[in-house]
DNA sequence: TAAAAATATCTATATATCTCGATATATCAA
DNA sequence: TTGATATATCGAGATATATAGATATTTTTA
């Protein structure tokens, strides 16, 4: 059995918490970041490269994404990894994909 | 088989689209709202009082709930009644249901 | 017709977010 | 140590969103 705290879908702090990383997950860029990083471990550098985002606005978003608690980094040399650390933003890009599948 | 378009997780199409639904969901009345409609139609009236939001803000977020094509609604009389009207609204509310359970 | 009820819109202010260019920091290589 | 590379931060201006109060519209009831 769970022994976690009991969440109700109507709790004021579980909707902040909700809606919270819906808004950062509702920009186009830090999307495609975060689904390329569903394939994996990726520099920085590459994720600039591979979503076409300037360095520093990668960053910002890479920033703002592990300050939500949606992603981890670590530092080899002067290289630095990010990799998804959230099962909520797992769930959120699964959710994502479907609806990407599914025809409207 | 579908004839739908055929959509790219990274076309920037549907990054912009499915950014624009998430942004839109980003904020805790307009997830209390929907996740209420999920359970049937309501007046306005009746989500303001049920989800403790002032009127008039219940009616923006109704408003822009509809307007990003999310919900529908019908007038009888003076009252109005919405409802969701979007499989990807649907989606999205189980993954934040699913989400509620899950301890982190 | 006049008042009320239900919903919607408007206006203004505050706050947040986006985007870009410039600058800073840390690490490696020559 | 100097220069180059990778990443991060800062600052400013533009745009978007949030919130609250006032007002408007539509429909019903007295």
């Amino acid at each position: 059995m769970s022994k976690g705290i009991e969440h109700n879908l109507m709790d004021s702090e579980f909707l902040s918490r909700a809606a919270e990383t819906l808004r950062v997950m509702g920009h186009p860029s830090r999307i495609k970041i975060s689904l390329l990083l569903s394939e994996g471990k990726f520099s920085v550098g590459e994720i600039a490269d591979i979503c076409q985002i300037p360095p520093n606005q990668t960053c910002e978003h890479l920033r703002l994404l592990k300050q939500h608690g949606l992603l981890g980094s670590n530092k080899e040399g002067r290289t630095v990894f990010y990799y998804i650390d959230s099962p909520r933003l797992t769930g959120l890009l699964t959710c994502i994909s479907e609806n990407c599948k599914r025809i409207q």
